[in-house]
DNA sequence: GTCATTTGACCTAT
DNA sequence: ATAGGTCAAATGAC
């Protein structure tokens, strides 16, 4: 690629091609909803019935690459006052109850930490790391995982990764459910107190709002259904497409995708290519390392480009599909010379 | 060397 | 006694 400047940036017209047809059909999907009342049907219908091309379709696997990128907004969108898109549960006796889990054993167990405990109930991502929920925009370190009681999978224990640094009591809790392996039950306690340092991260999005239980049978995708921050408002990009901004040919076609998010920052996309470019190696907001489970808050284009491209675990590397189909494009058409 | 994950052992509320 | 929650040594990735 970085010898193909040509073929660069037509990959990236392209994609923003696709991107600028996604956010039409996104908003036209908001203003369904917001005119006709939420279904998730009906949007999940208007996704299906997007002009995705094909190749992207190929990107982001058997499932429609959109359909995540929803269903990942969604995720996301509790942190930005969409009221649904996950399933709240602000109840320190119902989780002390067992919340949901249907345990009588477990409605016994203690609580140890004051009762200050919030569930969430958060899809499982549909690719990349299905083994873990989506981020939640702070950054977690694993410390424990124990197989519970009549429940087929283990839970999984988190606290802030700045919990020595700043003595942030926050913690969490994730279990898959018996029932719906695609849900996972998040149970975060404690509040973060690592925001109030000067020296710490930049502020995260607040926590979502309380809101009524769901049924666990509705939370198949979590869709938002009402928003304080319109999805169009959210999803507006600037798209500014530069051909070779470095005189000296060390950039070409760079793109950057920059999100209106309300949120800590601006969020940038690079999709740079070649050696030396203009972004650094690994560009973007997350410090995660390791095993790329550590989120430290990540802005929802750069959870869209993670949806999309899989970013994580697989060796499919799908930003390698995206050009290996536009090699198909131009070997069957264009690339005749 | 630093930091994150894994996992068996330990602690403790019920 | 039981089981959920936590600790910490071992291990691995960077």
């Amino acid at each position: 690629m970085a010898n193909q400047p040509e073929l660069l940036f037509t990959s990236c017209d392209e994609i923003i091609r696709v991107f600028s047809r996604a956010k039409e059909s996104i908003t036209k999907a908001q203003q369904v909803l917001l005119g006709e009342g939420s279904s998730d049907a009906l949007l999940m219908d208007i996704v299906h019935g997007l002009p995705v091309d094909a190749k992207l379709k190929g990107v982001v696997g058997g499932s429609s690459g959109l359909e995540e990128m929803v269903g990942q907004m969604g995720g996301r969108g509790s942190q930005l006052s969409l009221e649904s898109g996950r399933e709240v549960e602000h109840s320190a006796e119902a989780i002390s109850s067992g919340a949901g889990r249907g345990s009588a054993l477990q409605g016994q167990r203690r609580r140890r930490d004051g009762g200050n405990r919030r569930v969430e109930r958060v899809a499982a991502p549909l690719m990349g790391n299905t083994e873990l929920p989506h981020g939640d925009g702070y950054s977690w370190r694993k410390y424990g995982q124990k197989d519970i009681l009549n429940s087929k999978f283990p839970r999984c224990y988190f606290r802030c990764t700045h919990q020595k640094l700043y003595q942030c009591p926050a913690k969490k809790q994730v279990q898959r459910l018996d029932d719906d392996p695609n849900i996972f039950e998040v149970t975060y306690r404690g509040d973060h107190t690592c925001l109030l340092s000067s020296t710490a991260p930049s502020v995260p999005p607040p926590p979502p709002p309380p809101i009524d239980i769901i049924q666990p049978s509705a939370m198949v995708h979590p869709l938002p259904t009402s928003a304080t921050v319109s999805l169009s408002q959210w999803l507006s990009m600037d798209i500014i497409s530069r051909a070779d901004p470095n005189p000296d040919g060390d950039v070409v076609g760079n793109v950057q995708i920059h999100g209106d998010y309300v949120g800590p920052t601006n969020s940038t996309i690079y999709l740079a290519s070649g050696s030396g470019g203009g972004a650094p190696a690994g560009a973007g907001p997350s410090t995660s390392r390791g095993y790329g489970r550590d989120v430290d808050f990540q802005l929802p284009v750069a959870d869209m480009a993670d949806a999309m491209f899989n970013s994580g675990s697989s060796s499919n590397n799908s930003i390698d599909l995206i050009f290996s189909s536009m090699d198909d494009k131009w070997d069957s058409g264009d690339k005749k010379n």
